[in-house]
DNA sequence: TAGTGGTCTAGACCACCAG
DNA sequence: TGGTGGTCTAGACCACTAT
């Protein structure tokens, strides 16, 4: 509690000294059995820790050689994974301003109860946000929680971040969730408030959200304007495992 | 070469248990002291067995009682990560043509040449092919293909797999991409070959793959229609190191 | 040949979850 | 309280890269 675990402070340091390029692009890490001597450590643990840098992109193992430094590092910015539109808002420099334009009662819809287990309660709080960035309409964020996990959101919260407020407050488990992203025509509403005109179209992300402990507790619709999205990865070729079915 | 490792061997063998239904979902995989037992290995090689699981959506780990089988695992195929046409089109059963539009030597864009480094030979070979599916166009693909890399690219290769010829044939170790989704309109050429009539909007993804050894060798402009794009994603929650910054 | 990362072992202690 | 996963250690051998 008090302390982080070491695999992950090393981490973190290496992480930093690369983002302020302590560690320049295209060069090699200390090898890890200096950086286990280094951070009096074994090379297990370091190991660990560049497994985390390996997975964000910072650096690329070669074997025999050493962990190289990439250069994509200073600017991708992650947008894959799970990030809430707060914490983005704060990495980077945003003028974001969010309108809560809903906050009511409301089940979960029922195609989506399908996929996530009939035997559920559906009864949910019903989050409609519109996210403004530089007097733009971008995005229009609408949120299911379960009641059953989040028994009820109080209207400060929901002009900030949910999971903020999940994770420091209620102290939840998030863990992970399945996305997918499509490209649908709205209807006249949301195209309303997006000002879309040419076109309408918009780009459809959905997100259904699950805790430690396998329960599902959110559902995500998140509309964005067509024009103004981007979706940035960092991706590893996967062999064998995962390429069979 | 020959033999798998051992920890590789092992998540291929509860991965294929899995999607076969010998772990059913819900349930608990046996605790990790009796699968190091059960493969004859120790406890840190199975737990890196389960990491593999982990990333690929099929368990979740509870600490202090084990790893829950996700009913995801059946469902989910993983399209972001580094996965091809073809072994889109044999893992899951389309019926799916690739029309060969052109095959030539085009250098590579100069927008491209800044990202990945002025002092690199833009001397490429551009491969333009449409992916049919059940009679209807749904992807033009562009590929440029370094020649420092990869000097040439037979018309077989191009109607079959570029992967399977870099890495079976060339040996080339294909390790990382960078890539973008955004939504934009497409001129007449583009539009006429997929068929799109009320928005000239199509869903781009762009990829720069590099190989192991951290050598740019590919730009791709994946254009699709947007009616028929979905990306699908299994994401884990990131907390403390990938989000400062 | 010397150094690197990749794999694997056998052990240890801890925090968490259940009965 | 006993079993679980999470972390960490100190060692070992291998395959690969460089010189």
């Amino acid at each position: 509690m008090d302390t982080m675990q070491k695999y992950l402070s090393i981490a973190q340091d290496l992480t930093n000294k690369i983002k302020h390029g302590q560690y320049t692009e295209g060069t090699l890490l200390p090898s890890e059995t200096i950086l286990a001597n280094l951070y009096g450590t074994s090379r297990a643990t370091v190991r660990k820790a560049l497994v985390e840098l390996t997975e964000n992109g910072l650096i690329q193992k070669i074997k025999g050689k050493g962990s190289v430094v990439l250069d994509t590092a200073k600017f991708t910015f992650p947008i894959s994974g799970i990030t809430t539109f707060t914490e983005l808002n704060r990495n980077q420099q945003m003028n974001a301003v969010t309108t809560v334009l809903a906050l009511e009662d409301r089940p979960l819809p029922a195609e989506i109860m399908k996929q996530v287990g009939r035997h559920l309660d559906p009864a949910a709080t019903f989050i409609q946000r519109l996210r403004t960035v530089d007097d733009e309409a971008i995005v229009v964020d609408e949120d299911y929680l379960l009641k059953s996990v989040v028994p009820e959101v109080p209207e400060i919260v929901a002009q900030g971040s949910l999971y903020e407020y999940m994770e420091d407050t209620l102290n939840l488990n998030i863990a992970y969730a399945t996305k997918t992203i499509t490209v649908e025509p709205m209807d006249e509403a949301i195209c309303a408030k997006l000002h879309l005109e040419t076109a309408n179209l918009a780009v459809v992300v959905r997100s259904l959200t699950y805790l430690n402990d396998t329960t599902f507790f959110q559902y995500t619709r998140s509309i964005h304007r067509p024009d103004r999205f981007k979706f940035v990865d960092f991706a590893r070729r996967k062999h064998l495992v995962a390429k069979k079915f």
